[in-house]
DNA sequence: CATCTTGTTACGTT
DNA sequence: AAACGTAACAAGAT
């Protein structure tokens, strides 16, 4: 599920938990998104420190406690977060939950893509520090992006939206949207867009993102009925605008879909 | 049963 | 050294 504004509406989803005591952590040490971590650490260390506040930048999710301990998460491709009562069981696909007083934190990932962090210290971890840039941010500029394009030339521009070091929190659909709003073909190469092109890339990629946070973010709601979003996946999927048959094509290992005659080849 | 999936990352090659 | 392509990870839906 979760790209830029899908991540957002996750992390608000344990906002209730806000101000409030962990008094206990489940999870099972073995799962897969603890590879590379002590998951005893949670379980020692979390219980009696608050729930202090939460940010996303792109895809990361990062939770701070008091006693100076962050907790990271990553939903990879099928990870989300809830919140159950204060004596909730874990389900099998439950693997980390932060039970307090008057509820529990989880997160749930069947495909186990996702990816817990945790950190104790005076400072946030060097992994979320060395962040990119917010694509929302004034420090995301179009001499910026057309940078990243240019040392990735090479690569079909669809391809170069999804890395995550220079377009953090675009996936795979929001690529699509971008691209099928810029009138452009998804398989041009990054080093040949023009300075037209380049503007053009660079204002529509930051409405979708800004559109996306003000419809998806606060209650999961669907984006606006004429985004290509609600026609990619459809067998049957047409043009929003000309109802043209979408063209699909792996690229990246990702399925793209486009409009052959907004996007030209 | 085969194929698909809104994501990374390790690894080998260029 | 950096960029690039592919396979791998895992589970559920179609």
């Amino acid at each position: 599920v979760p790209e830029l504004a899908e991540v957002e509406y996750y992390r608000r989803r344990w906002d209730g938990g806000l101000g409030q005591r962990i008094t206990t952590v489940k999870l099972h040490a073995a799962k897969r998104v603890f590879r590379g971590i002590m998951a005893r650490e949670l379980e020692k260390l979390l219980p009696g420190s608050k729930f202090q506040r939460s940010e996303a930048r792109g895809k990361q999710l990062l939770f701070c406690f008091s006693n100076h301990l962050w907790l990271g998460l990553h939903l990879g491709m099928t990870g989300t977060l809830r919140v159950e009562g204060p004596a909730f069981s874990p389900g099998k696909h439950d693997h980390l939950v932060l039970c307090q007083r008057e509820r529990s934190l989880v997160f749930n990932d069947p495909r186990l893509f996702g990816r817990v962090r945790f950190h104790q210290g005076m400072n946030p971890p060097e992994w979320w520090v060395n962040l990119p840039p917010a694509l929302t941010s004034k420090a995301f500029t179009k001499a910026k992006m057309a940078g990243f394009l240019q040392r990735h030339g090479k690569l079909p521009v669809k391809a170069a939206l999804l890395l995550q070091s220079g377009f953090p929190g675009i996936g795979n659909w929001m690529a699509d949207e971008i691209l099928w709003r810029a009138r452009l073909n998804p398989l041009t190469l990054s080093n040949r867009l023009d300075q037209g092109q380049l503007l053009t890339l660079w204002r529509t990629l930051r409405q979708v993102c800004r559109s996306a946070l003000n419809h998806i973010s606060p209650d999961f709601s669907d984006p606006p009925r004429d985004w290509l979003f609600h026609q990619r996946w459809k067998r049957d999927g047409r043009c929003p605008i000309d109802r043209e048959h979408l063209r699909r094509q792996p690229i990246a290992g990702r399925t793209t879909a486009w409009c052959p005659i907004c996007q030209p080849g």
